[in-house]
DNA sequence: TTGGGTAGTTACCAAGTGGCAAGTACGCAC
DNA sequence: GTGCGTACTTGCCACTTGGTAACTACCCAA
């Protein structure tokens, strides 16, 4: 039961701090969390701030930063209903580094896109497809 | 055809950044860049180094990794095989942000596990099971 | 001739991810 | 009482992820 009886690494697959690492390492978390960290927003901002995603995953994947302790849902109990989501102290701790990732991404993607092109056309030639 | 119209953020479902994030920011690429962050290494030692991958998880995301140019793959050609797997350039500018992921779970799961716990110590109460 | 060592590849299968669309809840304005 | 607005929830279904195990390839040593 105990897992903190490993040193703790992600490189352990015992660890629970590969659950962790799990957890955030998730593209919906990554744009999530992101997004909050701009400031506290309401489902229907949420959605619109983060483009493609569905309410389902929006949902699901908020009870999981909430039930990690990530992320706060604050419920005004109202009518029509008003929920308010933001960062934990924790999940705001987390943020700076989730927002270099997605700083990395938006200056390095064409980069990205260039070598796979290149992959792809040599792979091309090594294995043409016979006509 | 031209993603690049579209002014580069992640929040946008059509520029190729958000597939960039989607790769690195997964599991076995995260923990794959930070292992050949310490040091190129081989098939096997990485397999070793990396508790709880399969061999079939390794090939296929350095096959990706290799593909968008993050990770360089050098390949003796001898027998037996003998092949290096090192970062690139570009793999080394990502692979600071990631070890930043993985000190931040090594240090922080302890935190996320007892928010769980509380979490669903709660929803049990809530929605006890009736018997 | 058989087995070892390395780096794979392939087939099969179970579980998870994620989209879409329809349904739920409920008090308020009309 | 009908519909609106918000925040979900559910069912269905396709696609993806990821594990296991067996197989490939190649040269060398015993």
């Amino acid at each position: 039961m105990a897992k903190t009886d490993y040193e703790p690494s992600v490189f352990s697959a015992d660890c629970s701090s590969r659950d962790a690492l799990e957890l955030i390492a998730s593209k919906w978390t990554v744009l999530i969390l992101s997004a909050l960290a701009e400031q506290p927003m309401r489902n229907g901002a949420l959605l619109r701030r983060i483009d493609g995603i569905s309410q389902k995953m929006l949902t699901q994947t908020l009870r999981e930063l909430e039930r990690n302790g990530l992320v706060l849902r604050e419920d005004r109990k109202t009518t029509p209903p008003h929920v308010t989501y933001r960062l934990s102290d924790i999940g705001v701790s987390l943020s700076s580094a989730l927002i270099t990732l997605d700083r990395w991404a938006e200056q390095n993607f064409a980069e990205l896109d260039q070598a796979r092109e290149v992959y792809d056309r040599q792979n091309d030639q090594d294995n043409p497809r016979p006509s």
